[in-house]
DNA sequence: GTTTTTATGATACGACTGTATCACAAAAAT
DNA sequence: ATTTTTGTGATACAGTCGTATCATAAAAAC
């Protein structure tokens, strides 16, 4: 084997330049050779790495994915050790919300592959709800943990609470994109909207 | 003047075939020829229709919001004469819901729009934030009038609630529309959200 | 040292894009 | 009847797209 160059590191910093161009030109914008470009390589390695422009847009998705699973994993890491389920929701909040660049960025992309994944047969819909899916689930989990330690009254159904609370999330999230609301009214409503939530509420 | 065709008629005949073709091969994808071979025309008139594809754009997503709102309309309308803010609400849930192929298509030509409007300088900001505020302002005062006719907690504030519901439909419908969430669970959530705001439940 | 495998560059092909131009038909205005 | 305005077709231009091909450098394997 020749060059000895590492190729994963090779893989994501292409991918650093599809994402810098998806955000700022639009993800249907994004062309093998304007990635290159800004990589600063040539169209063929492009090509190489990622063999047709649907393996780079895959790609794309996978590590969008993964990027904001790891960010989610270190907030709630670094979280203090016993802290509440409602305490862990609201580290959810401020990850999801697009209330920064990066976070913007985030929305902003999946938001784009959401719509593709409608359309376009290289997106198959299952690569797009495989990541809420997941979320979904650990939040419910989360509800049934907030129940059982009495945070949460403990008549509420996890489901249905979890399902609300996370469309609460992505609709204020895109409202917030739009300039319809701003980053900390946004963050205000979702923290009323779980304090409904609590033991004796009712 | 010649010929005496009805512009606006020939106008809207365009945007028809400009929506078939945005909701079967992405926003992104639909060309000014497209459009004209879907329209059955040549592509000089749609030119001549629109001048620039940017003008054709923008005509989209002003027809867009106008059938949007006509549709509400006309739903609110038929509604029984002295009908709660409630049911008036629910009524909101049933047309924003993309419960089948027309408001699918709705939703997804909206989004598509939301996330142009965000690296596409020909879709200004406005033109996408401008039906979600007038829808906003509406709710708002539904609110109000909610809670003076004592169907909701006097001590809720219209402008937070009208702001969480509008959010958790646009949520609700992104988790519809990916398969996340079905149609139904989404408009029993909405409901049981709404029922959650009744007097005395506090 | 030759062979084989990995990595990279340059370039070409056909298809498609938005826009512009030239020509012309047809109806209204004069 | 001529002129002017409105509507329509055909076509050309320059650019970009994704993909494929040919050549080759360089390192590892033998």
């Amino acid at each position: 084997m020749p060059k000895t160059v590492d190729h994963d590191e090779r893989r994501s910093m292409i991918l650093g330049a599809f994402v810098t161009l998806a955000v700022r030109d639009g993800l249907h914008a994004v062309s093998m050779r304007s990635v290159a470009a800004e990589a600063g390589i040539s169209l063929r390695l492009v090509q190489y790495y990622f063999k047709t422009k649907a393996g780079l847009m895959q790609s794309g998705l996978a590590m969008l994915e993964n990027v904001s699973n790891e960010r989610w994993e270190k907030r709630v890491l670094s979280l203090p050790e016993a802290s509440t389920a409602k305490e862990t929701l609201r580290a959810l909040f401020a990850e999801a919300l697009p209330t920064d660049r990066q976070r913007r960025e985030f929305h902003l992309l999946w938001t784009a592959y959401a719509v593709l994944g409608q359309t376009d047969p290289e997106i198959p819909n299952h690569m797009v709800v495989a990541g809420p899916s997941r979320l979904l689930q650990r939040v419910v989990s989360l509800f049934r943990q907030g129940k059982a330690l009495g945070e949460f009254d403990i008549e509420l159904d996890a489901d249905s609470e979890a399902a609300v609370l996370l469309g609460l999330i992505h609709g204020l999230s895109t409202a917030v994109m739009i300039g319809l609301q701003s980053g900390d009214a946004a963050m205000e409503l979702l923290t009323c909207h779980l304090d409904r939530l609590d033991v004796g509420k009712k």
